[in-house]
RNA sequence: AGCGGGGUAGGGUAGCCUGGAGUGCCCGCCGGGCUCAUAACCCGGAGAUCGUUGGUCCAAAUCCAGCCCCCGCUACCA
């Protein structure tokens, strides 16, 4: 059996999570789904990022200690997975002892390889926003956030010689063209190492909230390599079973923010380290929200929860993946999900499902015929599709042959026939209903359970995407989606 | 400034890499069909100088160059 490792990022817990943290994790887990539907071994991971000077400042202010506070969000985030049927295998968290001990035992591995070496960390510090910047990232010489004055602060740190590594990335690029993706991220992650690549601080002395830096405790483990390390250490890293199994990932989803992380960084980190790379990075877009970024001044963030409550959580499951190409960028609105809620989803699958079973209820012959609607599915292309994490193509295929199906009823008017013809009919519609409610799986798993049991059956395997002898026994239940009111 | 992306009917997109009738899709609009179904479904129609100028070519949305707009990213923010 193949198998099939996807992670999440971890996500710093200094919120809840929105719709951005929302999109990676329900993409992530649709190709997890699919995998599963293939028959792989699938080994899918989230969890939360929970070190840093930022946690610490939240958590005193919220009068608690670090790791009462971020006990508490992790919480809220696996009970938002729960509710957005986010279908994790193993939840991380940086702040697990386990964690904390094979960072350390990572970050001596590197320290030994001789890859690390102390020198002189300069960076801007705003003291307001208690964050660094590069001097590109000020504005006018001052803070791009608050625009106050920033001021040149230098201290002693540990270096990683990424610069070591810029032509042995290159070369992997080259040599595993699919690793960066999608194809137009790929050009500008290259152009980047070409310029060259400036060795990477990877201990703090301010910060105090983190893992230990084995070599001089007098410091931390800068957050990103503790946080990358999360995707090896669940794992149980170096010795464990599924390590053994799992590595190296077969993908990291994230959205583009954090791709230098993962297609240079990371990779890096592990070269030295003698380990694998991960076989793919890919970078997914942003969504603005109507036309504007989103951002807590505007007041403009969405709540996934919120929507899912509204909406239906397969609703918003849907528009997300539906609504733009997967990697590319696209605007959030509620009236455009609405929109494809009435239309796509009522209308067009919905409403061919009732009709079906409408008809199939009343009808007490044999459900029997010729093969007639089964080549309008193109199950090779959908696979490609999901294969290659084109999650929009997919759908766009799944919804073709639902287009198929309604024309088919049209076509053929069972409604006007009866006996060994309407038998036949019947037949071609209910096997086209359970082929849909298998390849529908991925995205909407709620409502791919209904179908099947209004159908009598179980979701089926991707195998099972062909059509057979129909022996359920179909019950219509209540209507999958109802329309809305607009607004 | 550097790097990258984009400008296709009222809106949104695909097509561009590997030139070949403006070809497709979604929403909206107009007309027809059907009556199993969630006023749902099916068919048809109107609507585009494919940002702009020039070039290559028998042929350009597609390739090349210039220009005009729009938008990202520029690494130690977690």
């Amino acid at each position: 059996m193949p198998k099939f490792y996807i992670t999440t990022p971890i996500y710093y817990v200094n919120d809840k999570p929105h719709i951005g943290h929302a999109y990676t994790t329900i993409a992530a887990d649709v190709i997890a789904r699919w995998h599963r539907l293939r028959g792989d071994d699938v080994f899918f991971l989230t969890g939360t990022d929970e070190h840093g000077e930022k946690i610490m400042k939240a958590a005193t202010a919220a009068g608690k200690s670090p790791q009462e506070f971020v006990d508490g969000l992790a919480v809220v985030y696996k009970d938002a997975w729960k509710k957005l049927n986010i279908s994790y295998d193993y939840f991380v968290r940086t702040s697990d002892p386990n964690h904390e001990r094979l960072v350390k035992l990572f970050v001596d591995k590197l320290y030994k390889s001789g890859d690390l070496y102390k020198g002189i960390y300069e960076g801007w510090y705003c003291v307001s926003d208690e964050t660094f910047f590069t001097q590109l990232q000020l504005r006018d010489g001052k803070c791009p956030e608050c625009g106050k004055e920033v001021k040149l602060i230098k201290e002693e740190d540990y270096f990683f010689k990424l610069s070591k590594y810029q032509q042995r990335l290159l070369d992997f690029y080259k040599e595993n063209p699919d690793f960066l993706s999608p194809k137009f991220r790929a050009d500008e992650i290259k152009n980047r190492v070409k310029a060259g690549l400036k060795d990477l601080s990877i201990t703090r002395s301010a910060v105090k909230w983190g893992v230990e830096f084995p070599p001089d405790k007098s410091y931390t483990i800068y957050v990103w390599v503790d946080a990358l390390l999360n995707y090896v250490t669940a794992l149980d890293w170096p010795d464990g079973k599924r390590f053994g199994e799992f590595w190296p990932a077969d993908v990291h989803v994230m959205a583009k923010e954090i791709n230098w992380f993962h297609s240079v960084i990371w990779p890096a980190l592990l070269f030295c380290a003698g380990m694998e790379p991960p076989k793919k990075i890919f970078a997914h877009g942003w969504w603005t929200v109507d036309g504007k970024k989103m951002s807590k001044s505007v007041g403009n963030v969405v709540d996934p929860i919120d929507m899912s409550r509204k909406y239906s959580t397969d609703a918003f499951r849907y528009f997300l993946l539906r609504e733009m190409p997967f990697g590319d960028d696209g605007d959030f609105s509620e009236k455009a999900l609405v929109t494809r809620l009435n239309t796509e989803l009522a209308s067009d699958l919905g409403n061919l499902f009732n009709r079906v079973f409408t008809l199939a209820e009343k009808f007490d012959g044999k459900i029997e015929g010729r093969v007639e609607l089964e080549m309008q599915l193109d199950i090779e292309g959908i696979t490609k599709s999901m294969d290659n994490i084109e999650l929009f193509n997919a759908l766009a295929k799944i919804f073709e042959y639902v287009a198929a199906a309604n024309k088919y009823v049209n076509d053929t008017r069972p409604w006007a026939l009866k006996d060994e013809q309407l038998g036949n009919a019947l037949y071609n519609l209910l096997e086209a209903c359970r082929v849909l409610s298998i390849v529908l799986y991925p995205f909407m798993p709620e409502t791919s359970e209904k179908v099947a049991k209004q159908l009598g059956t179980k979701v089926g395997t991707l195998e099972e995407c062909k059509f057979r002898k129909f022996s359920a026994k179909v019950s219509k239940g209540e209507l999958l989606f109802k329309k809305v009111d607009a607004g």
